[in-house]
Formats: C-alpha cells, structure tokens, sequence
DNA sequence: ACCTGTGGCTGATCAC
DNA sequence: GTGATCAGCCAC
C-alpha cells in the first residue's frame, strides 16, 4: 500500500489535483482545481462550519450533535453558515465555554472533507510567479516577475500607478497559483499596497477579481517572533522565501543574514533575482509541497503555522471523521528535558561520537508513551506509520532513477521526518488538545536513563567520555584492539529492543570547551564547531575569526601560535585596516520599538544598543528586523548603547570606531582560551 | 494573532 | 567589583 492511501496521514478523500479553497458565499466555498489538460477547474461546494464545544449556548441555525466517547469538547455545533459560526465563536468566548472553533474557511473545510490540497499533482504543474521590486527613493520603480516554466519579463514605467496596473494585469492574465517572492510579506507586498494606496490604485489580484487583502499577523520561529502583514487572494498562495529562510536556518544555524543576496550566495544560488527566489523555493519548500496533501490547510497556511499546530490538525480532523469528542489542552506544567554533561575540557585526540538513532521517536514507540487523552491511538498509529514510510521513502529514492521523482521522494521523506521530530514537541504543546506533560516527561526520563547506561558501559571497557547532549556521546575509545572491535556491538546487546545506536565519526581531534561547545577537527582537516560560545552570530566577525583560526591551532598541535594570531589582530584593530564589517555586532530585535520603550519606562528591561540605534535613527524595525552597529568612543570601558553607531553611518574617512574597546575584547576572549594554548603538544597523554 | 520542547553559554546592564 | 537579571543565540 502507497503511504498516500494512509488516510489518517492524507486525509480521507483522496480528490486529486486541489488548488485552493476558499470561502465563497456565506455556507459555501469554491474549490480550485487543475485539470489534466492544464486548464483551471472550479466549483463549489457547501460549507456548515464547525466547533467543538463542551457545552451549549442556544443561538439560532446552530444545530449540536453529542459525540462519542467522554472528553471535555464532547459537542460539536454545526453552523448554517459562517455569520452564524461567527456569531456562536462570540457567544461561546462571552459565556466562558470551551471550545475549538478554527477560524478559516479553507481548514474548516479541508478538515470535514478530509480533502488536501495537491494530492496526485506534480510539483511542475502548480503555477508559480516569482516577483521582485526595484525601490528607488521609495517609489517602486521596476517589477520583475518570472514563472517555473521559463517565462519571465520586467515591468517598467516611469508612472508607478501606470507600473502597479500592468503588475495587476500580468497576474490576471499568467493567473499563478502560487506568488512566491523574497520578503515577500513585510516588504514587496508591504510596498506594493502602500503605494498602490497613495495613487488610489485597487489591486484586484483574486481569482474572482477581489482586492489583495492584509491582516496584521505573527509568525514564531525558534526563539524568534516576527511581526508581518499576512496577505491574502483569493484561489491564491502567496510563499515568502525570506520566511523558508528563517525556518531553514533554525536548524542549519549558517546565515549572517536573511536578505535575498545573502541567502543566495550561501547557497550559491545564479542568476537574477527571481530566478534566485525560484531556486530557493524550489530547495527549501519541497516538503512543504508535501504538507499541503497531508494537513488540512491551505498551502499559505501550511508555510506559516508550525508544526505542533499541524499535528494537531491532523488528530483532529480524524476525530472528527470518527464523530468522537476530543480532550481540551490539558494544563501545563514543566518538565526536565535531555540529559547534558561534560567530563573533559581541553584537547583530545581520536575522538569517537556515537548517538541513539532518532531517540525520542524512538522511546515514544518503544516505552509507549503516547498521549492520555489519544482514545482512538491516533498518535501512536501516526508515528509509527511515519516511520515506516520514512524507510519506505529512503529505500525507494536510493532505486529513484529519474530527477523529478528523486525530487519528490526527497521533499516526501524530508517532510516525514520533519513530522516525526515534531511528536515528541507535540506533547508538551500547551495547545495541543492531546498534549501530555506526563508522557513527555517519561520520554525524557528514558532518554537520561539510556545515555546514563551507555555513558557507564562505556567507562566499563575503559573509554573516556568527553562530552554528552541528549542522545549522543563523545569519548576516545580504550586502548585495546579487541575491546574497540567489539564495542559496537556490545554497546548495542545493552540496549533494549528499538533503541539503536550508531557510531557515526571519527575525528582526529576535539576541542572541548564547555557543555554544548566544541570543536572537531575532520579527517579531511575540515573544522566543525559547535555551541554560542564559539560561534554565535552575536559575536563581531573578528571574534569568530580568531576562535576559528586559534580553534584550528589548537586542534593541529600548534597552540603557540596563538599568541601570534593575537597579535596580528590587535595590529590590524589599531591600524584600523580591516573593513568594518569584521567589528559590527548584528542583533536581532524582538520587541518592538514600542515595547522596548514601554519595558524601559517600567524597568522591565536594560537598555540596549541596537533598540536606541533603531530609535535614534527614526527608522522603522519590526521585531524580527536584524541591526548592525559598531562601537566609537576611545575608552576601553564605554556603554555600548550610548557610544553605538549604525553600520551605515561609519565611513572610511572618520574611522571612528573605538579601537582601545575592541583590543579590550580581543584581549578577554584570547585570555580565556589560554589556559588550553598552554597545553604541550599532545602526546595522546590527555587521552 | 500566533505559538513544538528543555538545557546552556555569554554579553550587557544595573543595583548593590 | 560582584552578583543578579535579561536578552539573544545555540545544541539537541
């Protein structure tokens, strides 16, 4: 059976070919299709929106049917129509009762339905249009638009009313399905409304002719809030490679900054600016493809809402496809997470990392812990399918032998595994209705007992263990031919059944420096380095440079040469040299501007340098917006936030930035890192 | 309006 | 100076 006949997982309609839906009437929505023969298919379809509710309030047109089984949201209200839905999401919130009641048309039908979007439609066939602006003097002087199937053209015209009218027309006439841009949401469409409103332009970009549409939205990513206006047309999605970006790099934690050159360049990306937004959808945004056959969300949506809320969606469309009630979230409360420690700092040499294969999966299914509230065993059917296919998918890319079904089972698998990881969030998702603080817990609680147990094994056959984190182990291995053939396998007959383990690198060398942060040094001589304290983007690119290069020397067996690479340093910071992007500190602001003043009239916060750049300078930072500064003065000891100045404002002729302050810096980071300089030569003694 | 979790390190500021 | 606190970023 293909995992797409998992009707749990991709919904239990298996209509091909989606597009889009959208609420059309108030108890309709329209679907879009497209037809094989490439032409665009639409009709529509009835809509009674939905809540859960735990109990009544009357109001007229709004039917309740009671649900199986015992949970709190043990009703479901069905509406006529959506000013009635809205109507009972008012009533409900002013009377205090529980409920779940998903305000989009789009969800609400997709999850009743059980239908998704793009199911059995190749990725080349949806219709995308990339678009780019050129901003002169805040004036939109060029539009340069492109489509995945080789067409593309530039807009010009001196008149921007003139300019925005044929952007309008372009898009009524190519008619994508998909509008994808960089920073495409704060600022090519921000920039396109906000003009097209001063010369009194409307911009019919829907598919049934109506207006581009914004609300004012929020999107979370990682530790990051970025505040954006969320736009809307009709039968359309808009997906902002800025956003795919952001969320790539939680993970891969690579780029200095988000600007579309940036992204580009890291990833070597040619061409023109559309032509470098498309390539960037196209390699970050193939899972996303995927999500949208799964999730019953539109495909703007399925961009835009994170993973946790997604899973969430699926158990309750298949609760609500068995008529059976669903818990509320439970209450919150925290719980101790992965087990962290270092044994060794310094250098140490033919180091060893081994991990437990995808771990809390892993535990999950093996210790069973799954939510109390999951009557139905959803969640635990889910998981255990996703991975699976998971293998499945692998297998079957490894046999793929054409390039577009490489590309899918890469995006299905990717998406897949993205979903597993997204489990174990799940349950300490305080808005999870299925969420389980207890379950959680027991599946961290496993995880420290399991390393502890290979941490101790491994001390047994007398290796050395440097540094765990969660599921992995770094330790040079004993000195003893027979013991490392068997280590492996020994380690492995330790561990209960489902829990694997790998050993997967070697290194020559290993920096430890604290929990968290290290540095390996590849037999190939490549470095990798780990942890905020070594390489954090909120360190000046000088400070990174030196860790890197002294990290280097360290690692080769010259730590006497770090003094000279300090040296060196401070000459070029007095010379003053070096261009000044090696001295900037870029932060990234969370608050907003507002908030930030706010919290510093309540004490609630320090002052900090770039807040007081972004209002000094009078320029408009959203939280999310990234700021460069660097520091003048002539004390080594000066408050940052008064003697910061913007990037932009330092020049070649004034020079001005603070040098005695940053010898100060390059002085206190060479000072903790001596000590390990100090170190003879290793004769393998250290381990 | 939106939201997956915990653990750990560092620099900046500020009260003492 | 020192310690406490916050904000920001990173590992897993």
């Amino acid at each position: 059976m293909a995992f797409e006949d998992n009707q749990v997982l991709f919904g239990h309609d298996p209509e091909p070919r989606l597009l889009a839906v959208e609420l059309a009437g108030p108890d309709s929505v329209e679907l879009f299709a497209r037809a094989k023969d490439g032409s665009l298919l639409r009709r529509t379809e009835p809509l009674h929106p939905v809540a859960w509710v735990t109990g009544s309030v009357p109001l007229e047109r709004v039917e309740y049917q009671t649900l199986k089984g015992q949970e709190a949201l043990g009703f479901l209200a069905v509406c006529d129509d959506w000013p009635t839905f809205t109507k009972l999401r008012t009533a409900l919130r002013d009377a205090g009762i529980g409920n779940h009641a998903p305000a989009d048309a789009a969800q609400q039908f997709l999850l009743q339905s059980g239908k998704t979007l793009f199911k059995g439609l190749p990725y080349e066939e949806l219709r995308r249009l990339q678009v780019a602006i050129d901003v002169e003097d805040e004036v939109i002087r060029r539009v340069h638009l492109a489509d995945n199937h080789g067409w593309s053209s530039t807009l010009e015209n001196p008149d921007e009313r003139a300019l925005m009218q044929q952007l309008t027309e372009a898009i009524q006439q190519h008619d994508p399905d998909v509008i994808e841009g960089h920073d495409l949401f704060r600022s090519i469409l921000h920039h396109i409304a906000g003009r097209a409103k001063r010369v009194r332009l409307k911009l019919p970009w829907g598919r049934d002719g109506s207006l581009l549409a914004s609300r004012a939205s929020r999107l979370q990513i990682a530790e990051k809030t970025i505040g954006y206006p969320k736009f809307t047309a009709y039968g359309r999605h808009f997906v902002d490679t800025y956003v795919l970006s952001q969320f790539w790099d939680v993970n891969a934690r690579e780029l200095e900054g988000f600007g579309l050159a940036e992204v580009a360049a890291h990833f070597h990306l040619e061409g023109t600016p559309v032509e470098q937004t498309r390539a960037l959808a196209d390699l970050l945004g193939g899972s996303l493809y995927i999500q949208a056959q799964i999730f019953p969300y539109g495909y703007q949506d399925v961009v835009l809402r994170g993973n946790a809320t997604k899973i969430d969606a699926l158990l309750v469309r298949e609760y609500f496809r068995q008529g059976h009630s669903i818990p509320l979230p439970p209450e919150t409360r925290s719980f101790e997470g992965g087990y962290t420690d270092i044994f060794f700092t310094g250098i140490a040499h033919n180091v060893w990392h081994c991990d437990v294969a995808s771990l809390y999966p892993s535990v999950m299914l093996q210790f069973g812990c799954f939510p109390v509230g999951d009557r139905l065993g959803i969640f635990r059917g889910l998981l255990s399918d996703l991975r699976q296919f998971r293998l499945e998918a692998k297998g079957k890319l490894k046999q793929a032998a054409d390039a577009a079904s490489r590309h899918y089972l890469n995006a299905l698998q990717a998406a897949f595994k993205i979903l597993i990881n997204s489990f174990y969030g799940y349950l300490g998702f305080a808005q999870g209705h299925f969420a389980d603080f207890e379950a959680a817990s027991r599946v961290t609680q496993t995880g420290r007992d399991l390393l502890r147990g290979m941490v101790q094994w491994l001390r047994d056959q007398n290796a050395n263990v440097i540094e765990i984190d969660t599921d992995g182990i770094y330790f040079v291995p004993p000195n003893n031919v027979e013991a490392i053939d068997n280590l492996q396998s020994g380690l492995a007959s330790t561990l209960p059944a489902g829990i694997d383990v790998d050993f997967d690198a070697r290194y020559p060398a290993m920096f430890s420096y604290k929990a968290k942060n290290y540095a390996l040094l590849t037999s190939e001589g490549d470095l990798i380095i780990k942890g905020g304290a070594l390489r954090s983007r909120g360190l000046e690119k000088f400070q990174r440079l030196f860790l890197e290069s002294m990290m280097r020397h360290l690692l080769e067996g010259e730590g006497q040469k770090v003094a000279e690479l300090r040296a060196d340093f401070e000459a070029h910071i007095r010379a003053r040299d070096w261009p000044i992007e090696y001295l900037l500190k870029t932060d990234t602001l969370q608050d907003s501007l507002a908030q930030y003043s706010r919290k510093i009239e309540a004490s609630a916060r320090n002052r900090s340098a770039p807040y007081e750049l972004a209002l000094r300078s009078g320029k408009r930072l959203q939280p999310g917006d990234q700021v460069s500064y660097y520091i003048t003065g002539t004390k080594k000891s000066v408050a940052a936030y008064e003697f910061a100045k913007l990037a932009e404002e330092w020049t070649q002729e004034a020079r001005d930035e603070n040098v005695e302050y940053y010898v100060a810096k390059l002085n206190e980071l060479a000072r903790k890192f001596e000590p390990f300089s100090r170190t003879e030569p290793s004769t393998g003694l250290l381990f």
